[in-house]
DNA sequence: TATGAATGAGTGTTCATTCAT
DNA sequence: GATGAATGAACACTCATTCAT
């Protein structure tokens, strides 16, 4: 019975990113249950709150995103390292979880899912760091500003569903903004 | 008492927008009653439902940034022009308000919202309009990519307190991101 | 309307009496409410909590107590007012209410509760100390297993029907257990 | 194999006895499974219900004071006899178990147990009888009355920690209550 | 046979909305 | 017209009990 837990651990967890995608923090644990195709006290046996089934979502998803920062890091050329990040990114970082609505909660985003969000912001900054040091991207250009560009679109196109033509060129001209004039 | 009710409308108006700013649509209609200094049943006969109450924030919200973004558009300098309407519709459009709850509703954000959101839009087309007939702006930069970027700034900042000066530095790149090379 | 109010609030707390009195504090909120003959939110729109509500019923509970502890200290004969005064507490006190099971909880007995309790105390200690100044009753006999005992029979005839006869035999026991030899 | 089940039925019951004792029958089955060192579902197999755990547990807590009673009906002095039995059906009566909970299950206490409670009556008769005989107590005085005082201590100091010295003075004034004048 | 995972009914509590004053 | 009390549906969470391994 190891092996069922363990499979419908998942399946909740994957419920759980589609609801809480959908309606952000305030999807019902019990609809996730129902997507999950279990009972409701399976999801609190797995997950002994709301707020840390809420926590374990986010850093499932937090570790998916790293993966893919890390794929998109080892590009040979810099620049194109930074256009590959920010891209994949945005795109699977929306993967329409609401991140914004998490903060609401008494105590805003949980410790282990910040250090997660560190160690992703981390790899941006290696691939970052390297463009800099080729000199594709502006000195003056930070982390900091681009995690905030990256870190909005993603939830912008969580919170609505945006035309992806329109968001390709949106990263267009976060790109044409970081180069060297 | 024609005018006592205009009063409480307008209470009421600004309670919602401090309480679902700090809350999203999360924020209940009592708490906006109580910060209004009304009863509830005053709440209810002014909007008959919370929806509409949203919905009649939302408005009010899009009214005030296109009577800032108006402002801003007078400005001499095409290129300043934008600049400014950037920066305030950022700014301002954050004021606290979690528009991305909204759409947890049944019909996302009411037909009348998106009007406003339309003549607002319409605004900084305009403004765009004559940056890029001046040449300070590329000819590919349409506004819907600007919009977009814009609109996730100001989630961005309203779902979580965000440094002032990484904030000014994304809205940096964008204004590089979209001169003419 | 307040009226009203004030006319479910006695409801609730008769319905809290009979509920809690039967089954401890086990007894559940939403039988009160139905007992009670309102809606399950009007009994917290009263009692923000069920541990308010159980500290409320506490409350009434001891101020009845007092109230007829009062009556019976006043009866001239100062060994009659203490028999007086037993029979009474045991018989009321009874009153089906189960307050061992309200340890329970977290907190135990509220404070405000306690404090009824000592003051209904004082008025036992009132009695015997006359008792005890008229020679009626030994010098050594002093509230505290008095109080205990009083107690002990009430909760015993709270949690299990009690023959009266057998009561009253047991109230004798004790009343000839504190003459003097 | 059956000597492991004898075990875990000792285990069980000696769990029980301290989580019943300590919550009453609110006692969660997985606390006691829990401080058995067994699975919820080996409880289950030994006791088809809470119930039937419940009224297993009484029976054991029924038989032990049974045990006690007969040693102390022992004792050479019939009055000293009535004096230890109390002391003792108290004291080890109360060992923390709530009974008066007990009674909230739709059938109340459970026959079997009634059973047993009954026998452990009769001793208290037997000894009490022996006393009356010897004219060191009252001929009115009988058992029910006892019966009575007895478990309303034992409940009281059960639901409350209730200091020694005021116990013992309790036990003191029925004693003298029941002596001939 | 013992385990621990799964279950669903039940509990306390909140909230948008409706009525009586 | 404004009030605040009342309502019931919904939600997070618990627990006795059953089932698969």
């Amino acid at each position: 019975m190891r092996n069922d837990a363990r499979h419908n651990r998942k399946q909740i967890l994957a419920a759980a990113e589609s609801v809480f995608g959908e309606h952000g923090a305030t999807g019902s644990t019990e609809e996730v249950a129902r997507r999950a195709g279990v009972g409701i006290a399976t999801v609190f046996r797995h997950f002994p709150t709301k707020s840390a089934l809420l926590e374990a979502t986010l850093l499932a998803h937090f570790a998916e995103l790293r993966r893919q920062a890390n794929e998109s890091a080892d590009t040979g050329d810099p620049f194109e390292a930074v256009c590959a990040l920010v891209r994949v990114m945005v795109e699977t970082g929306a993967t329409k979880l609401a991140l914004a609505t998490l903060l609401d909660a008494d105590g805003g985003i949980p410790a282990s899912a910040l250090t997660a969000s560190e160690e992703l912001r981390a790899v941006v900054d290696t691939v970052l760091s390297r463009a800099r040091a080729a000199g594709v991207v502006r000195a003056s250009v930070s982390v900091d500003e681009i995690y905030l560009l990256i870190r909005a679109l993603a939830q912008a196109s969580a919170s609505q569903p945006t035309d992806t033509v329109t968001m390709s060129r949106a990263i267009d001209i976060i790109l044409a903004g970081i180069q060297p004039t």
